[in-house]
DNA sequence: GCCAACGTTGGC
DNA sequence: GCCAACGTTGGC
């Protein structure tokens, strides 16, 4: 099993909805990176949902239950997206301050770049974080 | 195929 | 609201 981080801005779509909705699909993807991204990921992955701009924080833990295909937002067909499924929240937001503030995690993208809206998280990092987050791990 | 101009994302 | 980073577009 694999693990990412996924990018929204809470105006846009937000882990309150994500929670409501339960299963929900992750379009609007417009990278090339982040896209390639979203055409690895498995069923049964796991991701944290990021809060962008507001709050800049991760709030909660999604699973993906369908792998890539066609982005129903996307005209032109040459995009993806995936469906994820709420799992839980993360009790104790875990902010980018606090992010930046762990050395050990210096190489995780969300830091080094800042942009890339779907990617990739070590299983190193999951744990980190999700000690981080009030989450017990093994 | 290069690169300047421009647009977008997202942190601050 | 500003601006750095970076992706995309279009002229040459």
């Amino acid at each position: 099993m694999a693990y990412w981080l996924v990018k929204s801005e809470p105006d846009a779509f937000s882990w309150d909805q994500q929670m409501a909705n339960g299963i929900e699909p992750w379009t609007g993807v417009r990278n090339a990176l982040a896209a390639s991204n979203l055409r690895a990921m498995a069923k049964g992955d796991r991701a944290f949902f990021y809060h962008s701009n507001i709050g800049k924080e991760i709030v909660g833990i999604v699973q993906v239950v369908r792998t890539a295909y066609p982005d129903p937002s996307d005209e032109t067909g040459r995009w993806v997206c995936v469906d994820v499924k709420a799992v839980r929240p993360v009790p104790k937001p875990v902010t980018l301050a606090a992010i930046k503030a762990e050395p050990a995690l210096a190489e995780l993208a969300l830091v080094r770049q800042s942009r890339l809206s779907v990617m990739p998280v070590s299983e190193e990092h999951w744990t980190m974080l999700c000690r981080m987050g009030g989450i017990r791990v093994r």
